[in-house]
DNA sequence: TTATTGGGAGTGAACGTTCATTCTCATTTT
DNA sequence: AAAATGAGAATGAACGTTCACTCCCAATAA
């Protein structure tokens, strides 16, 4: 009975980061009134801020919700036989398959992080969550010896990093960028920087 | 004499351009008010709004600004006596020579245009012409025979641009990034990608 | 030379609007 | 009855923009 009280709640609070979440991608985060966000929920102003305290917060709620997404996503390329095809998993988990909406909604926080303040640390930790994971993932990598080993593992992993903003970017930007044909050349790129020189032989191939 | 009248205006509006450039690039569009823009143009708001008629067309005065200073910049490859060292330097000058404020605007602009309708056409403008650019600077390479024949043009060129925008949004976004240590790891992976199969040897080389 | 005129440059208070947030009150649940 | 849930009008601050006005200086008229 307590129980289904909190779990309504959550429930709701659900609800209107959903909604929110629709607002922000269409309009993004300062054209997006609360007014709108009410009217999506289908819920009063007076109501909603008695689930959420701010706009602010609704934001820092969906950053959360991401982030529990991307942390769980790199369960792929543990359980993935081999390093490579684990990324590739990764790489098209995250950029190919993510919708549009999910894609403009993550260049909405990037964008909202370089201006509010609370935002950014906000972001900046789940950055710095992310990247310890994909270290780690290539610290892994190197100790089964599946990359190669004179790699500056830091410098690897912004690269990645990198890439990963560049194609969300683009997806969001730019209408006519097609995420699936691009992929396996960024695939390539990336395999041509990690993989040991010696089986440099499948480079251009997407599979084995 | 009426000379000197035009050029004033110019320069006026020049002046109210970096005013509000250096704004943007500190708070963002929506965060710097005309009041910040006026205070830093040391000037009024009726009389900045002689100059321009709106905050978008101070914004769209900026794409303009950026618009021409970038497509000048690809005179760099074409000077260059060899392909990838053109490639290099085009790099170098616009991903890690860019100040900070510089690298933030860009973001800004980028990110302002998934909004503002007309901002996003001036974007996607520049987007394209650039991209003409690239695609064109590849067709040279290739006509030269520099770089592999067995290439989807198009594809190099979002590879490319995808490349830029994740460095920016890096550097503007996680203040340790560290653009100078990045770059060579990202012009190895693009020598590996457009370089013909039997000159890889230097792949791991930044400079011959 | 001095006085008059004209117009562009510049000012800053004021306006109308939008927006996040709060207040008050009604309805439902316990 | 008391508490939780909900509605929606009200509030006040912030913003882009406008407007009535002043200042300055060059050109003309006296």
């Amino acid at each position: 009975m307590l129980e289904t009280k909190a779990q309504r709640q959550s429930d709701r609070r659900a609800e209107i980061l959903d909604a929110a979440e629709r607002c922000f991608a269409r309009a993004g985060f300062h054209r997006a009134s609360m007014q709108d966000i009410c009217g999506e929920a289908a819920m009063s102003p007076g109501n909603l801020y008695r689930y959420f305290p701010s706009k602010e917060a609704l934001i820092a709620g969906i950053c959360e919700r991401n982030r529990a997404e991307a942390v769980a996503s790199f369960a792929l390329v543990d359980q993935a036989p081999e390093f490579f095809e684990g990324l590739a998993g990764l790489a098209r988990h995250h950029l190919v398959d993510r919708t549009q909406d999910e894609v403009a909604l993550c260049s909405e926080i990037m964008a909202e992080s370089r201006r509010h303040p609370d935002i950014a640390r906000l972001y900046q930790d789940i950055e710095k969550d992310i990247r310890d994971r994909i270290a780690g993932m290539l610290k892994q990598a190197a100790g089964r010896d599946e990359i190669r080993q004179d790699l500056d593992l830091d410098a690897a992993a912004s690269v990645l990093m990198l890439l990963g903003d560049g194609m969300s970017w683009r997806r969001s930007v730019d209408p006519s960028f097609d995420a699936e044909k691009v992929l396996p050349l960024i695939l390539a790129m990336v395999r041509g920087l990690l993989a040991k020189p010696d089986d440099d032989a499948p480079v251009r191939g997407e599979r084995s």
